[in-house]
DNA sequence: ATCTTTTTCTCCAGCTACTATAGCTATTAT
DNA sequence: ATAATAGCTATAGTAGCTGGAGAAAAAGAT
């Protein structure tokens, strides 16, 4: 039996966030004390790491309750599972995907910059006018 | 004298966004046509495209806020906007050097998984286990 | 001049994933 | 018994919008 408190040092979630997970239906909602204070058990550790695995890898949590709710059907077939992951890939390729222009750009908008007054800088202008963009973005 | 959707339409800016930075005090409140509708003059469209641009350059509000401020001030140093612009590029980057990482582990989760059954699912057995993946992150 | 459609108005709620109070109670150590 | 630590609920705040309700204004058609 675990405390709350010893639950997040096992795991490095923080406290208020594990009561967040409880709220959003994450974690089940736990036994309590006879003073009220909420008790785990070892597997409910096993689950809150799974969960803050799956969030450090930037899954939402709407898809890190589809996987839970998977896992609790070992015979079944995984493809849906796979399919979470393939689609968090491409979510985090595409922001990388996003961002390389943005990096690119800015880029150059801060290494250019040889005015000394606001009127000249090239910052500035650069915001102002995207033409003098190399890419879209 | 641009109506407010003809302001949208010219910077690409929705109408609700629009309203938002006047609330934000990134956009002067406008003036009001007798019927208390908002009416726009053509610095307002430049002004308008600055934020768009900055914004989607991944600017935060507050920072857009600093570089108009400075905009005002044509005779000032510009070493405060270059150093928001260095910063901005350094966000992003952070940003980047963040997401490649994931972007790894998802790859070695998403392909490697040849199970059929939950109970054998690599993706799933991955998130329970961090000691699989490859890197930090 | 009237009718209809489109546009705009304000105010408010919701989104993600937490985080941070405030004010109180429970547990533990001495 | 007392003090220190830990935990409780409820609410509000974060960033940057986005959407809806219900009413009023403007524009176009007849
Ligand atoms: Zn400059
Ligand atoms: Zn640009
Ligand atoms: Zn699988
Ligand atoms: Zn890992």
């Amino acid at each position: 039996m675990l405390t709350i408190g010893e639950l997040s040092r096992a795991t490095g979630v923080k406290i208020p966030t594990i009561r967040y997970y409880e709220q959003m239906g994450l974690m089940a909602a736990a036994e309590r004390s006879g003073g009220n204070q909420r008790r785990y058990e070892p597997q409910d550790r096993d689950r809150l790491s799974f969960i803050k695995h799956a969030r450090d890898l930037g899954f939402t949590i709407e898809a890190i309750r589809e996987l839970l709710e998977l896992s609790a059907h070992p015979e079944r077939p995984c493809a849906d599972a796979d399919t979470i992951a393939i689609r968090q890939l491409q979510i985090v390729r595409n922001k990388i995907a996003k961002l390389r222009p943005l990096e690119k750009e800015l880029e150059r908008i801060a290494a250019c910059c040889h005015g000394d007054s606001i009127r000249d800088c090239y910052v500035l202008q650069s915001l102002a006018n995207h033409d003098m963009c190399v890419s879209e973005h």
